[in-house]
DNA sequence: GGACAACGCTAAATCCATTTAGCAAATCGG
DNA sequence: CCGATTTGCTAAATGGATTTAGCGTTGTCC
């Protein structure tokens, strides 16, 4: 073969109606060829010694048609996609929102277009969305908020992919985490000195604080849970098991264990650590059916933001995961990606609301 | 040219490390060629009486060596991308992550791979935004929240895209926005109910009855206006143009509107109609100043939804915008696609919380 | 035994953009 | 006026998967 580009003889292409435009059409029709539309199209014309009449000839109709370049062809040649990948487990928090639209936005920065899938914490969703996403050549993968990212991060490395971990680590590939242990025992200590400001809580040596929500043996969970016994230890308490009610994330069941722990205490505990936005959405379901007086002097923190919770009949403190400073991480770990190193960090989260709109992009 | 695959001669090009495996390596591995192996792996191979044992050759060592095949290649040869493309404002609210999240559902049971872009309400991103998906190729593109889509709807009629606009409508592609003016005059209805049914509200003939937020000559927000306007003559009371506040969507200039209306008042209205959530976020950032008592016999309502917003210190009656209903239309309008048909159906919200997760894909 | 069908597979064109090697014509130097 | 250079552009290969037309071999039937 090789007869190269259209030839005299069939010009009038176009007459096939919907047809997307190709630089062959703008070679056609300006009596050039696709080279020299490709040159003009990418700004490289100069050095192949186009001349100024033909680049604007070409530049002129490429306008006319509202042409433009398919990425797919392009990305076949040069082996570069411009998709920039992330799964999620979903959008319905602060955290996770906030964490889609840096990500979008640094993306876009850096010239990607941003590709992200929410997989609704699925296991099977989420090796079927990265092995869709590799194959549609995503240039690198964010993984969000995966348990078990490694098998991911395998189909990644077997693809020559580069990727993060975001929210939840993994071994075999770069992590980016919150401080959740730092950040726990912050948290933890704030509601101690604040239970200790009203002279209350010290019930025969043991704090009277309880830690609500998680998975046992979820990394997210128990790094929250070393901070709080390392905070409530350093304030001089004894640290009791039977405080701590890993329930879950589901509103269902911490609005259970809260409640149940309402009536075995024969009313609130002096401090409430919550472990994430759900579980406090459980929590206030309950909280609902009290009297407002049922919170004098009752402190609740929250690891987790969000607008709303802030406005609630009694006083919350929220920690914030500090969204930005993960992605821009991320990034970096990426761009200087090597399959053999997996380092880890932990991005330590902030007191109060702030901002969640990401950097403009 | 022609000399079709690799042949002897070069069998060992795996040595050149991360390439991606393709066809032709599969091919030459199993002693076939690439058309054997595009066969078997597209399932089509009995059609073309490729023998059993052939068959399981070529997928034992697409297996082994993990093969993914490249969407690239295989869209460019066969004009479909497998990608659906949707732009939305931002993920910040349950309304959009809703959407989103159907999306996804909905673009994944029809086996395509769903690609979700935030523009942050900002035209010329929208229009970047656009133009990449298009020069991506996806194979039909929502367009969301966007305030003037027909500039948007233009672009993908040019690339020959089917495109739906969602939320808000546009002259130029079908449309699917929930039912502004009869939610508005339900949720105004059942305000004006209560209030009726504890003997309040009632002075010189108008309603004690307040809109809150909004923008003046904005689609959805008109329709609202219209639909509360409606609502209130129909109950026998006059239409008072000062009880109508679109101070836009803002927090913080919704904080300042209802700061401003209570204090002219002398307190709270006896029913507050408030447009969408982020200005039901300023306004309780000014309730929170008040006694509970405040809001003794005081109605809220809001045309939007968050699970949060339910468990406030006083009763807020929330319309939920249908989401799913809205994305499973929108897919129809998708599939009936022609250019000159340009239908809007207006979707009823409904009371009360139920459930933000889509269904399963 | 010769025509024909069935079988099992492959060659080659195609999709569109990129890029290197190189061709023909114009210009220049001597 | 001839060889060398510059100018302005094009041919053709490339990337990976799909798909139609068709090739060689074996088996069947009269």
């Amino acid at each position: 073969m090789g007869e190269g580009y259209r030839e005299e003889g069939d010009q009038m292409a176009s007459d096939r109606g919907q047809r997307k435009s190709t630089i062959y059409d703008i070679a056609t029709s300006t009596g050039t060829s696709p080279s020299t539309v490709s040159m003009v199209l990418n700004g490289t014309w100069r050095r192949y010694r186009i001349s100024e009449s033909t680049a604007e000839r070409v530049l002129g109709a490429a306008r006319a048609i509202g042409y433009a370049v398919n990425m797919k062809a392009r990305g076949l040649r040069l082996a570069r996609s411009g998709l920039a990948g992330m799964i999620m487990p979903h959008y319905r928090n602060r955290f996770f929102a906030g964490l889609s639209e840096s990500f979008e936005a640094g993306a876009r920065e850096r010239g990607f277009c941003p590709m992200v899938v929410s997989t609704q914490r699925r296991p099977e969703t989420e090796r079927e969305v990265v092995e869709r996403l590799l194959s549609h050549q995503v240039e690198f993968l964010f993984i969000v908020g995966v348990a078990r990212p490694e098998p991911l991060n395998d189909l990644c490395r077997a693809a020559g992919t580069p990727c993060v971990n975001i929210d939840l680590p993994g071994a075999n590939a770069p992590s980016v985490v919150s401080d959740n242990r730092g950040g726990a025992a912050m948290l933890t200590g704030l509601l101690l000195d604040k239970i200790a400001a009203t002279g209350g809580g010290a019930g025969s040596g043991g704090a009277d604080l309880h830690f609500l929500g998680g998975v046992a043996g979820e990394y997210a969970t128990e790094e929250r849970v070393a901070g709080f016994q390392e905070a409530v230890a350093g304030h001089g308490f004894t640290v009791s098991k039977t405080h701590i009610h890993r329930c879950g994330y589901s509103p269902a069941t911490a609005r259970q264990t809260v409640e149940e722990m309402h009536h075995r205490l024969g009313g609130m505990p002096a401090g409430l650590f919550v472990n994430s936005i759900t579980a406090f959405e459980g929590a206030i379901q309950f909280f609902k059916s009290l009297e407002p007086d049922a919170f004098r002097d009752r402190f609740i923190g929250c690891f987790d933001w969000d607008p709303f919770a802030a406005f609630l009949p009694f006083p919350v403190t929220m920690l914030r995961q500090n969204v930005e400073a993960m992605i821009d991480q991320a990034f970096v770990y990426m761009e200087e990606y090597r399959v053999d190193a997996c380092p880890m960090v932990k991005i330590p989260p902030q007191f109060g609301p702030s901002g969640t709109v990401p950097r403009h992009g």
